[in-house]
DNA sequence: AATCGACAGTTACCAAAGCAACCATCTTGA
DNA sequence: TCAAGATGGTTGCTTTGGTAACTGTCGATT
């Protein structure tokens, strides 16, 4: 009889290691606590390329339409962003961010880094051989 | 000004990963679509172990206790599972799994190798430095 | 043996996420 | 030009997950 033992098994390792990550990172958002993690997949994807559409922000960071409908809204009501409508269009809204809204993210910046070089220099060396492995498990579990 | 691409940041890939391998394993249940992971973990445990309690159940699979407790109450009304009160100790309860409990089990455990064998496979020489820096990631986030 | 704190497990309540239905607008083509 | 389908985005419903409060039992101290 095949032998499975779950806290070797991929499927959950990957599972437990992203949510604790993720759970670590919550404290880089610092004096933005209350920052869900849509918010800032927004937020980051704005400051990353400027004006965009709702949609495009959700290709971009892999959420839900209604995922993004929501940070967006939770961010404007913050008034870290703001809508405009597209003449053009008008199906469609120009997000964008304001400037509170890029201010906190510039403080969060340097701390996310940050966050992120800790674990890569925690790998040492295994640092490299993790991003490549993660990029081909990236090229084979496309965002669906 | 410091820049950040969340297409490269590694706790969102880790996220978008372990959702879209999770996404994935779910196809590997097969007749038994509608597990959840939660169930599947305290099947997985349970056949491993044998006999043991929620708690340790919640222990070996990283799970919070409400989520265990579920779990539980789903197998036992699947009929996988039974519940046995602990005579030494009344407060806790011996669970352990019924024979067509182990009976979907063993369906699913070799489609759940071979499932983590592909994506090892396709990783090539890459398989095994992942594991190695997915170990020291987990020993630098270990459970909270 | 009575009380108090710890502990296993459940439940109630609330926040987050997905699906599907929906609204408004655009595009296409007869 | 207008009807039909497609598209951007929002909302309602349902499922899922977490927190905290609760129940029942145990162990220890008195």
């Amino acid at each position: 009889m095949s032998k499975l033992a779950l806290e070797h098994f991929l499927p959950y390792r990957l599972n437990r290691l992203s949510s604790a990550v993720s759970q670590q990172f919550r404290a880089v958002y610092g004096p933005h606590h209350d920052l869900t993690v849509p918010e800032w997949r927004v937020l980051a994807t704005l400051a990353q390329f400027g004006t965009m559409t709702a949609k495009a922000i959700g290709k971009h960071s892999s959420m839900h339409k209604t995922k993004v409908s929501r940070a967006v809204r939770a961010l404007e009501e913050r008034r870290w962003l703001v809508r405009r409508e597209n003449a053009q269009d008008r199906r469609e809204e120009s997000l964008s961010l304001t400037a509170p809204g890029l201010h906190a993210y510039r403080e969060i910046v340097p701390r996310a880094l940050a966050f992120e070089a800790s674990i890569l220099t925690a790998l040492g060396p295994h640092a490299e051989p993790l991003l490549e492995a993660l990029a081909l498990m990236e090229a084979r579990f496309p965002v669906e």
